[in-house]
DNA sequence: CCTACCGATCGGTAGG
DNA sequence: CCTACCGATCGGTAGG
């Protein structure tokens, strides 16, 4: 019971940890002697628990996905929807790591020999098509603005999203501001 | 002088290659001595031409801002400027190297510790002023949609663009079409 | 979970 | 430009 429970935190732990060398440092550059070392054991014990590096990226980043599950799930009206993508992008602003994570590891995995390319190309097709179904829904709310088309804004809110990230990395610009500006200039209704 | 011009056509392709090299493998994957190999030489003959990788992956990128140089330079009206920008992104459907180079690097160089992370500050903070000089352009002339901020919608397209190669990289989702449709969204005149 | 090891590979240098 | 080397580090495995 103790030895299980226990087992499961350090698993955890092991796992945020992997996520922040990951990130530092994308896929190829980690190291398991430097990130074991962080964890208090030797690379030799993280293979204990993980057999390969790439079994190790994978199960942290559904770790991450787990965490972040729920985080999307704002049932309401599509422009409620669109005002829940803001929101995410203004918590993004207060967690530099797991944006680093997610630009790295991205551009590194488009490489399709990537370990994690499958499950990038399945997450952009997942968050795009979040979004879309958010601006679809607005369509339907009359919140439109004449011209736009549900399937390339979609689109494009999680690209503006994904390039000012690398913008906000590089420079410290913020995000909000550029996100909100252009997801409001979609619509004929303020947002909240 | 054989030797002369010899020797600077063989640096100019070890160039190419080396560009290549970084962006599949990114500047911490990409090794000296596979690159060599791939140029017919051992990898100590490419620390005669280039002291350290550094130095490299420095010389790369500035080979490939020359060969780019003028690609911008279309002096005209800001509409036009504009126009110009949509058709950098054509010509990028047809490069998938060049684009996967700066989606790699700029995600690995977000780290300051990373040697090319002052020339991707700089080469932001130039790209985007160049979109917004295009924006305060087309304001002059009178062809901005009401609301339009030149410094927002500058950044925002910077943005879009680089979002857009990450989608098209990994899903071959193609770009020219989104990027265009938001350009113009900004405009009261049509795109040439 | 550790020690101890494997073969492979890395960037860089000496010396020519 | 090459050969030959340096110390360091890598992911993974055997065996406990």
């Amino acid at each position: 019971m103790t030895g299980y429970a226990k087992g499961r935190a350090t698993k955890g732990e092991i796992l945020d940890r992997a996520l922040e060398a990951f990130a530092a440092a994308g896929f190829r550059g980690m190291s398991l002697r430097e990130l074991a070392s962080r964890c208090g054991i030797t690379h030799a014990g993280l293979l204990y628990h993980f057999p390969t590096k790439d079994a190790l990226l994978m199960a942290a980043l559904t770790h991450r996905d787990e965490a972040d599950a729920g985080l999307l799930r704002t049932s309401g009206t599509g422009v409620e929807q669109l005002a829940g993508l803001v929101d995410v992008v203004r918590h993004n602003e207060s967690r530099r790591g797991v944006v680093e994570l997610y630009a790295v590891l991205s551009a590194e995995a488009t490489s399709p020999a990537h370990p994690a390319h499958a499950y990038f190309v399945a997450r952009y097709e997942r968050t795009v098509a979040h979004a879309v179904d958010a601006f679809a829904a607005a369509a339907r709310e009359g919140a439109l603005a004449p011209g736009v088309d549900p399937a390339v804004a979609g689109r494009q809110l999680i690209a503006l999203m994904d390039g000012l990230q690398i913008q906000w990395l590089l420079t410290g610009a913020p995000m909000v501001g550029a996100v909100r500006a252009h997801v409001q200039a979609q619509l004929t209704r303020p947002l909240p």
